[in-house]
DNA sequence: CCTCTTTTGTTGTAAAAACAACCGATTTGT
DNA sequence: ACAAATCGGTTGTTTTTACAACAAAAGAGG
């Protein structure tokens, strides 16, 4: 657990609590590790969770299979993200989605109610978290009201600029490279991967776009 | 300001706080009254806010519409519901999205530090409502990957069924209403109205569902 | 009660996406 | 280094949606 800390020390959620300082909450915050092999399962859909996680290393995505085996990505979460938040309240219902590990990845499980309610401890920076928690929330509603506006779009050109165009902004840059190769991609877009294949290659032809791999230019 | 105290008790945010300690926190969370007229609009896209907003009278859209006039609704605001809260970060950035009145409306509008800091003043339920908010966007959350969920289905009628099994679920009755009319359904599941409503009735013919007006029933 | 407006359903056509199948290039594991 | 698997691009066909135009029904207002 402890060779974390340095990476806990950068999330948004102990923001402003040094290493020493989050090494004394940590029990605190009933803080549980746990390691996850490449395609394990972190989370099901149908599982109650009462705990808010924070990935520490690796790569997970928030997906959805349906029965015919079509695959919806909600999002992905990268080392530092915390997940499972939405199921922090004590009226939350079961997991609507699964969490999969994309590469072998650890999870750091806090108590939520450790967090919220303050405790009697020594952990003067407990209210800082806490405040943490909820701008961390803040942003990651704004962020899935951002992949609303990409699924919002009516065709898959649209999509693919909304959601180009909103990476190119987060990374301040008109070069940048996405977490997802192309069939990810299409999932987390919901799109067919050919169509969005071959849409892309237009957008390229027409000298808007330029791309290789998983790294694109806005022109 | 008073007249809305009934109401501020019964919303998630006040859970727990009764209407003479609403009263007493109403002026050290700053709160401030705003009335709106069908069709006006709350908050503007590009506008920065810095606070969180209760719907007191009314219903209002949360909605963006493109260059060429396409509308897309991302939710709708009933009364003792919040909003805004996707941007009380300090590092929140503008508005992404309109705010618009559907009816005559009133909003009360609340200073955020006010209530995440806790106060020197006799407010001793200061904590209750963060703890309040935090569970409260959890749950907005929440709500938010669900209809991520719908958007995410290819089909009209796949969107439909997915949304409409969702509010029966969540209204605990296979007959329920909703709070929009076709063509505010077409444009909050992204899809065509008349592409829609002859899939409604598609679906009505099968035997799957009934429906009249915006009462519908799950068969 | 009648008119005007809004809402909803219907239909045909054009556009777009889904699907399936395939190939070449790249990557991975051994 | 080689075989197998994965990934990305291409194309043709089928299905679905968007769009447009219109008619019927419902609702609002004088």
């Amino acid at each position: 657990m402890k060779k974390y800390i340095p990476i806990l020390k950068r999330t948004q959620l102990f923001s402003g609590v040094n290493e020493s300082e989050i090494e004394s909450m940590l029990s605190c915050l009933d803080a549980r590790l746990k390691y996850y092999k490449k395609g394990e399962y972190v989370l099901r859909e149908g599982e109650r969770v009462g705990s808010l996680a924070v990935l520490v290393e690796g790569k997970l995505h928030i997906q959805n299979d349906d029965y015919w085996g079509n695959r919806s990505i909600i999002g992905d979460i990268a080392v530092g993200e915390m997940f499972g938040e939405a199921y922090i309240a004590p009226q939350s219902d079961t997991l609507i989605n699964d969490v999969v590990a994309l590469e072998d990845s650890a999870v750091i499980f806090f108590n939520v109610t450790c967090m919220v309610t303050t405790c009697s401890n020594t952990c003067r920076f407990h209210s800082a978290v806490a405040q943490n928690l909820l701008f961390a929330m803040s942003e990651k509603n704004r962020k899935l009201v951002q992949k609303l506006s990409h699924m919002h779009k009516r065709t898959t050109r649209e999509k693919l600029i909304s959601y180009l165009s909103a990476e190119s902004k987060r990374q301040n840059s008109s070069s940048f490279s996405i977490p997802f190769n192309r069939q990810q991609l299409a999932d987390f877009l919901s799109v067919d991967r050919s169509a969005m294949s071959n849409e892309l290659c237009k957008l390229r032809d027409e000298g808007l776009i330029a791309f290789s791999k998983n790294n694109f230019e806005l022109l």
